[in-house]
RNA sequence: GGGUAGGUUCCCGAGUGGCCAAAGGGAGCAGACUGUAAAUCUGCCGUCAACGACUUCGGUGGUUCGAAUCCACCCCUGCCCA
């Protein structure tokens, strides 16, 4: 099976420019893509993911892939999808995400001469003339087009500022910079980015009379039509400091029954003949399946040491196995305690289960801490240093969230 | 610039002088049930030294015994007109 069959059958291509002519491309190795970044945050997500992997298949197919790390477009702020501004970052923040992507996207994908290249936006958008520009690619655009950009739609009625609007015709300006420069003939990227990649090849066309070509990755979604990749409204992200290995792997082990197969089959390298079997699995089998994802993806971000250690302490606390030295812990400092003791409201908030002591409070009140398997319902139990220091204790909230603490 | 409708807790959205830490929904968390799933039911859902106290309703001042609610000025947003 060819990359585009591959890639289709994996249910990753959402849209496609020209399907017969990426195909040719794509399979005979003849593709240079992009794919853009922007630095909105120091670390990459489980988002960003599955582009770096669509990067990877390509690359295996002999196409060569650009990252292009936005340090230029984030100044920006891509509305697309969007309902409010992103708030503004500073340059020297971007300039310091642009850094954190880079060092995660070095670990994932090799650049290097003949293989594939990063670049940044910064270094062509930063220094353009405002008016020069105008001049230059601003006649190829219709506002009445843009206008109707699906991009757009939502912020039509919340209000739409002309700094965001202009985000399109910077990543159009990109694309044709790229495939001027870089001989870059086509660009990925997420389904959203559909309208933006459109005015990139038509900006293309109109100005140098070529064709580019653009596809879209289908966006990762569960049953329920909403984003993966988000846990309580927080990014899933690849840095460890950001994400333990361990949550990472948490997070892929608890998806829904409906959505294991299509993640494995999306952002996983297993044959797809494998995953075909996989497919036929019912019920409780499932689990199975959720931990050869968890597994695989925690391989991948954090490496196979890593998977392993996730999913041993996984399966040490939840089949019942002993204690485990992988799982997130804490360590109490002196000044933790007071007269030799510490609180379970205060290992509740040092240890990051609770966010307030309120909070705490409640879980306590409500049967949902233990402490070693007990159930720690009065509020005022405490422990001494000695105890701590003698024998940790694992404190668990709810039934998944595990924590060791020791002095 | 003119007119007009607004800015409420994570989000949506009620509240228009005391009964308001603020209805309802969503999200989230915990409990029951389970398979570390989904669905369902129950509870919680500002903070703290907690039957009480403190901080919050765009901002700053003011009126009042008392303000999310009234007044003034300012900032921001939508829509309409220019």
């Amino acid at each position: 099976m060819q990359i585009y069959e591959e890639l289709k059958a994996r249910g990753l291509i959402a849209q496609v420019t020209n399907e017969d002519e990426i195909r040719k491309m794509v399979n005979s190795g003849q593709a240079k893509f992009y794919i853009g970044f922007d630095c909105t945050a120091d670390s990459l997500t489980a988002g960003h993911f599955m582009a770096l992997t669509l990067m990877k298949r390509l690359q295996m197919a002999g196409n060569k892939p650009v990252a292009l790390i936005g340090g230029g477009t984030t100044m920006i702020g891509d509305p697309s999808g969007r309902t409010d501004m992103r708030k503004m970052l500073t340059k020297e923040d971007i300039d310091h995400n642009a850094e954190c992507f880079k060092k995660q996207m070095e670990k994932f994908i090799e650049f290097g001469e003949g293989k594939a290249e990063m670049v940044n936006n910064a270094d062509w958008l930063l220094n353009l003339n405002y008016i020069d520009m105008l001049r230059d690619i601003g006649p190829c655009f219709s506002v009445n087009n843009m206008l109707r950009a699906e991009c757009y739609k939502q912020r039509m009625e919340k209000g739409l500022s002309f700094l965001e609007f202009n985000y399109m015709i910077m990543q159009s300006y990109d694309f044709y910079y790229l495939f001027r420069e870089y001989g870059c003939n086509m660009q990925f990227g997420g389904d959203d980015q559909w309208s933006n990649m459109l005015g990139g090849t038509e900006l293309i066309r109109k100005k140098l009379g070529k064709d580019a070509h653009a596809m879209t990755i289908t966006l990762l979604t569960d049953s329920q039509g909403k984003k993966m990749g988000k846990t309580a409204g927080n990014a899933v992200w690849l840095d460890p400091e950001k994400t333990s290995p361990y949550d990472f792997y948490q997070y892929w082990r608890n998806v829904g029954d409906d959505d294991v197969i299509k993640c494995i089959r999306v952002l996983t390298f297993l044959p797809l003949e494998q995953i075909d079997e996989m497919a036929q699995w019912e019920g409780s089998q499932l689990n199975t399946a959720k931990e050869i994802l968890a597994f695989e993806l925690t391989k991948l971000v954090h490496g196979e040491e890593e998977a392993n250690k996730a999913q041993t302490a996984a399966r040490a606390l939840f089949g019942g196995g002993g204690s485990n030295d992988n799982m997130p812990s804490t360590k109490l400092a002196d000044e933790d305690f007071t007269d030799g003791k510490i609180d379970i409201l205060s290992i509740l908030v040092k240890t990051g289960i609770a966010k307030s002591r309120s909070e705490g409070r409640k879980l306590c009140e409500q049967n949902g801490v233990s402490v070693d398997d007990v159930k720690v319902t009065d509020t005022y139990t405490s422990y001494t240093k000695e105890a701590l220091a003698a024998n940790p204790i694992i404190v668990k909230k709810g039934k998944k969230i595990f924590h060791k603490v020791e002095a």
